[in-house]
RNA sequence: GGGAGGAUACCAAAGUGGCCAACUGGGGCGGACUGUAAAUCCGCUGGCAUUGCCUUCGUAGGUUCGAAUCCUACUCCUCCCA
């Protein structure tokens, strides 16, 4: 299902509305039935790791691919050490450039999970530390800056919304670098289209016009811009009440991922479908037909759930995660062997407590289930509390009263969702 | 540089000497219902403790039997004038 072949990628990424905004559609669409292009998209590394936002412009660089054309993705180990105004109210804080360089190698990795780097059209990781770091300043402001007029660039939405507030000269100046990583691209590997977000859009204009510029003869290149993924409620898709969805396995667990899109709306998982998986329209179109005749069964969110945990965390990780589901929301606790356990529950809070007498609402405390005593008392009463698949009632519980599974250990939950594993080693 | 106002728990926002661990709304968390849903309803939301204690209302002091509330200094924020 997925590495189908798109021949007209461009129709592909419309139908999925994943096309915000084109500097010149029918040029692009002309310029990609023509043959293989080279395009680009950059990520900076503002943290240690992607999150599930930065999964659409990476797969739309998949999806070029797979129509052929050679992606390039960007690491922006120099314009992270920036920091770049667009979307954002106010300025950033700056990071070392041990934490910039740290984390630029991360998201190197990640990146690369998402494109393929052999075949006819091998894709690419670039590092624009590599020809900013070595820039100087007579040359940036000479050669570089001399292309750009401050007229147009307090217009830009991302300056000029911040005009009120304050900018940094700093971060006023990232426009010009990302127009210049462009142009470099254009230079070393004939890129001809850059891919971003729509926040996007004033920092790759900036770069087809110093393009232009700085070329002789009459020169096309192309911007793209993609939608922001939002839920049918209007708020930003990836945001939980813990923060982001990360693609970083030790930040967000494979489990949690998967669970977090097996939980997306009715309303939204065809759209969803849409942009995160490399299912066929068609195949999408029978899932939508499920999520109307028959929405309890859920079939499209676990299809979505399982293409995209597969896609970031690999069909191993995907496997665990399923079985654990299947554990919590299915199966019987009970059923499962120590083995068993130490695998379903490798991403779930977890304590060791080496005295057997130990109150059960100390142990909710030690494994994270409470924050307090007062907490763990109130969840045993509200009946939020199932050790081993028996709900507990009493507060004065202790370990030593419950029953264990393998001799040694406690699956507690709390409330529907929340899972802890505890071993007894006395 | 001058003037006015403000800082309360996760957020918003009451409280202006004891009835304040602090109204209310949102959020969060639990319960019922359910499709691991939406909507709805109910409960909880500083800590410890078997009705008592401890720490909290920008920071540091002071007044008082007693302060989130009054006084002093400081820090930060907003607005107005220059």
């Amino acid at each position: 299902m997925s590495g189908e072949f798109f021949m007209d990628i461009f129709q592909d990424l419309q139908a999925r509305g994943l096309i915000y905004q084109c500097t010149d559609t029918e040029a692009l669409q002309k310029r990609l039935n023509q043959g293989p292009i080279t395009l680009y998209c950059g990520f900076d590394p503002t943290a240690d790791s992607l999150h599930i936002g930065h999964l659409v412009t990476a797969l739309t660089l998949r999806r070029f691919q797979l129509a052929g054309h050679r992606p390039l993705a960007l690491v922006g180990g120099a314009t992270g050490m920036i920091g770049d105004p667009s979307g954002r109210t106010s300025e950033r804080t700056l990071n070392s450039p041990e934490v910039v360089a740290s984390w630029t190698e991360k998201l190197k990795k990640q990146l690369s999970r998402f494109i393929e780097f052999d075949g006819d059209n091998p894709a690419r990781i670039v590092n624009n530390y590599d020809w900013i770091g070595s820039l100087d300043v007579i040359t940036f402001l000479r050669d570089i800056g001399k292309n750009f007029s401050v007229n147009n660039m307090l217009a830009k939405e991302s300056v000029s919304s911040r005009l009120e507030k304050g900018i940094s000269f700093t971060e006023f100046s990232y426009m010009i670098l990302q127009s210049y990583d462009f142009y470099k691209l254009y230079e070393m590997y004939q890129c001809e289209l850059q891919v971003g977000g729509s926040d996007q859009w004033g920092n790759i204009t900036a770069g087809t016009d110093l393009i232009r510029r700085l070329s002789q003869e009459k020169v096309n290149v192309y911007g793209l811009t993609l939608p922001l993924i939002t839920k049918s409620d209007g708020t930003k898709f990836g945001k939980t009440a813990s923060g982001a969805v990360w693609l970083d396995a030790d930040k967000t667990s494979p489990y949690a991922f998967y669970q977090f899109l097996l939980n997306v709306d009715d309303q939204d998982v065809v759209n969803m479908l849409k942009v995160f998986t490399f299912l066929s329209l068609e195949e999408i179109e029978e899932l939508a037909q499920e999520v109307a005749t028959q929405p309890e069964k859920r079939v499209a969110q676990r299809t979505l759930a399982e293409e995209v945990t597969r896609l970031v965390h690999g069909p191993e990780a995907l496997k665990r995660a399923v079985n654990i589901t299947k554990a919590f929301f299915q199966g019987e606790i009970k059923q499962l062997s120590e083995q068993e356990i130490k695998e379903a529950f490798r991403d779930v809070p977890s304590a060791t407590i080496t005295e057997a007498s130990l109150p059960l609402v100390d142990t909710l405390i030690q494994v994270g289930a409470a924050k307090s005593k007062r907490e763990a008392r109130e969840f045993i009463r509200n009946g939020a509390i199932t050790v081993n698949d028996r709900k507990v009632t009493s507060v004065e519980t202790k370990v030593s009263d419950l029953e264990q599974i393998a001799g040694a250990y406690l699956v507690i939950r709390r409330g529907k969702k929340k899972y802890y594993l505890c071993e007894l080693s006395v």
